[in-house]
DNA sequence: GTTGAAATCTTAACTCT
DNA sequence: AGAGTTAAGATTTCAAC
């Protein structure tokens, strides 16, 4: 598939905006309606889009608290793997979840409410799941940057 | 203003799709389009939605390498505090920076094509920006989980 | 919150490079 | 093959209830 600076471009401004009008984005990029629409469902259907979200303000939803987790697990054998994962894609409060080089083994994002519900996010669900050796956590004291879009 | 059951399940779906029609949310919601239209109008203006974005597959970008870089400033004055956190901002690679508690002062989420560009980032970009005392960097074997969508 | 109707947008067939 | 034109159908938006 062709994927030229035109294109990028698409992805760009979809990235920053997904509510603007085809025809807005016709303007943008000095094309006609129909020749965005079909970029548009070109780069859907070729797996350059996943999806299309709506962000909420962390805010307003009470979930302000973020907390960075290190995560050593007592042994590396397939099995305590497999199942650490698994154990981890449950828990909601854990947005994130990567398998990282280094000292530790994961490194997991934490959104909850505030410190008390970090205490019993981790007394009542981070460490009753098996295997886990020690846990590290950093809390964000501020969040400098955080963008969505990557540049292309 | 008002935040009933109703806003936090239309918010939940369009954290999973924003690109549902009214008419899909309002026979889940069991509510008239209309009624759908006013209450994201209502969460849009209280400020419950930061934005829409198309979510863009790394992998298909050429952007599939992810590195966590822990970083200590030299030292904590508020200028230099100031002026790392300005230099972060102008740095593409880096998508998200924390300033955090702990052994490190922030934490970044840089993404890259592979590990040459990330050495190129590390000596050209980073580690080219003052008062930067030490780096650690993690690089992500594999990405466990990664929600969009905060569970309300 | 609902109904209904106008403005706007998406979508697809057709046409022209 | 890629982009433009047109028009039908769907959706968003906004009255009035």
């Amino acid at each position: 598939m062709i994927f030229d600076s035109t294109d990028k471009k698409l992805l760009a401004y979809l990235q920053q905006d997904s509510k603007q009008t085809n025809k807005e984005l016709s303007n943008k990029l000095e094309l006609s309606v129909t020749a965005v629409y079909e970029r548009i469902k070109k780069l859907e259907k070729a797996g350059f889009i996943d999806g299309y979200i709506a962000i909420v303000n962390k805010e307003k939803i009470d979930r302000n608290f973020v907390v960075f987790c290190h995560i050593k697990l007592v042994k590396h054998s397939q099995d305590f793997v497999i199942s650490f994962e698994k154990e981890v894609n449950k828990i909601s409060e854990v947005l994130e979840c990567y398998h990282v080089s280094g000292e530790y083994d994961y490194l997991l994002k934490v959104i909850v409410k505030d410190m008390a519900a970090f205490r019993t996010f981790m007394v009542e669900r981070l460490t009753t799941i098996n295997h886990i050796g020690s846990t590290q956590s950093m809390f964000v004291i501020n969040e400098v940057k955080h963008d969505t879009a990557i540049t292309l």
